[in-house]
DNA sequence: AACTTATAAGTACAGACGTACTCAATGTCA
DNA sequence: TGACATTGAGTACGTCTGTACTTATAAGTT
């Protein structure tokens, strides 16, 4: 099961970009990136030389160009990611996230509800 | 603001032993990992010192022995931890998050009735 | 007092990561 | 066609991290 090395931080941010734009080439990733956030080009090239190490990404060419799309299904690797921190600082039980989220945070009353709608979506598909 | 370096996932094993004992040796703190995870106890040795270094322990001695306490509350670090993953997968915002776990994993009935509980309890204590 | 054990303190070291530079090749526009 | 921009590919390098060994010392035990 699933024995790809994990995401750095850097990486991370990268992968979500060229996940948001379905594939993209280096070029486009870079300019994808919030601005503040944006290290070097050649930095977001290295990150993405290594997501297609470590198994995240896929590369064809183009032309000249390469054009990188993922690999592993994104939903995936977000699953597994928020598993992973689930269980380094929750022992892997929702609830007490959950809890955090609610409880030590400032939730909105909008947010509330919205959480409600949510909940009650949920089981209606659960339903059927 | 909170110009810590942020904790490795070894350090964070290790601190939450510390949290849950209050306050601990290392052997104590090695103890307290359950057996699957734990590492070496001069690993363990080493993120408590690192720990230290980085600002999340102080320590003081007791007769030839050194006992670990929380330096920054725990709560703060996990609000802190929680952010910084939110932010890095979720662009900050709690709502997705909850989204996710309420829709991408098996959430059961009785989670969810916990979840309402907590929504309501929150509100609750809002209103005081 | 000698032996064993727990703890402290220091050192080590490879691999991951953040970060970027260099150079070469290809494409574009004046 | 020559200069500039974009991209690809390779290289570099210090820090952080996981992981542990070593050495020294203080305590408790026989």
């Amino acid at each position: 099961m699933s024995e790809r090395p994990a995401l750095s931080k850097g990486e991370l941010e990268v992968a979500r970009a060229i996940w948001k734009l379905g594939s993209a080439t280096v070029g486009q990733a870079f300019e994808a990136i919030p601005e503040s956030r944006r290290p070097d080009y050649s930095t977001v090239q290295t990150y993405i030389r290594r997501l297609e190490g470590k198994g995240y990404l896929r590369s064809q060419r183009t032309g000249r160009n390469k054009v990188y799309a993922p690999k592993i299904r994104p939903s995936q690797v977000i699953r597994e990611t928020v598993d992973d921190f689930m269980h380094r600082l929750f022992d892997g039980e929702a609830i007490p996230l959950m809890r955090h989220l609610i409880n030590d945070r400032g939730v909105t009353a909008e947010e509330i509800s919205a959480i409600r709608e949510l909940l009650t979506e949920h089981e209606v598909e659960e339903d059927e």
